[in-house]
DNA sequence: ATGGCTGAGCTACTCAGA
């Protein structure tokens, strides 16, 4: 079974992008964020004939994620308490190997610039988040957390750390509140089959950064231990990054 | 050099992204 997860900034024009991916990669379910529409204005009319269904939530302009599955998902929740009120994280039931998962997509909030409230409302999602996730540990047999984090995890996944140390995306207080989620029973799964350098899933717009690979290593699938040995491996899928309009970032994929 | 692309919402530009 193959589970991606894509922020694909604006789900309306990137339609001609994600036929590319599906036709491709031939994903079972696919975790959409920033889709940037309303629930109304989704294109389900598009994944409904690529036999997908559609479980979404969304908001106006920004934000916005979806849950698309080739199997129809039961338990649709979309209750988590965001700060700000905006359409962040939605999340299903599926079975992988007989065992009962919580599957998550997750948006967190940037957090720039962190002198504003911006920075604060940041730390508050992580902190709703964790009690989220320790609140469902039980419940389940384990639990796939994929989407984007916003949260540059480790060194080697920046190309100059120590330009980042007081940005959102990397502040110590930051990669710490990352470790915590982790600590609760979680690896980042893209690193149990790849320790090298510079594994980017995002790239700016500008500065040329995706022909130069400055990128960011920011999109995640955290994964309970009790399931791991379920993964087969976890890849970037950095070929849609060269299409004609791509999103600036990449999805990450999960094999079981 | 927090603004050098990009998208939404909208009609001239802001706001947001990371």
């Amino acid at each position: 079974m193959i589970i991606s997860s894509w922020n694909i900034n604006s789900i309306r024009i990137r339609t001609k992008n994600i036929e590319e991916y599906i036709d491709k990669i031939d994903p079972d379910i696919l975790m959409f964020q920033e889709i940037k529409c309303e629930d109304d204005k989704f294109p389900y009319d598009f994944f409904e004939n690529k036999k997908y269904n559609c479980y979404v939530f969304g908001q106006k302009s920004y934000n916005g994620v979806a849950i698309l599955s080739k199997k129809k998902l039961l338990k649709i929740d979309k209750s988590f308490k965001d700060p700000n009120k905006q359409s962040r994280l939605i999340s299903a039931d599926i079975k992988i190997s007989n065992k009962l998962v919580k599957l998550i997509c997750i948006y967190l909030p940037n957090g720039n610039p962190v002198n504003t409230d911006k920075y604060p409302y940041k730390i508050k999602w992580l902190n709703n988040f964790f009690d989220f996730i320790k609140k469902e540990i039980n419940n389940y047999d384990g639990i796939i957390i994929g989407g984007d984090f916003n949260i540059i995890p480790n060194s080697n996944d920046v190309e100059n750390p120590e330009d980042w140390e007081n940005d959102a995306l990397y502040r110590l207080e930051i990669r710490k509140e990352f470790r915590k989620i982790l600590n609760l029973g979680f690896k980042d799964s893209f690193r149990i089959f790849n320790n090298e350098d510079k594994q980017y899933t995002f790239w700016d717009y500008t500065q040329g950064s995706w022909q130069r690979n400055k990128g960011l290593r920011i999109d995640h699938f955290l994964i309970s231990d009790k399931i791991l040995t379920k993964i087969k491996n976890v890849e970037i899928d950095k070929f849609t990054r060269g299409l004609d309009r791509p999103s600036d970032h990449a999805p990450i994929r999960v094999i079981f």
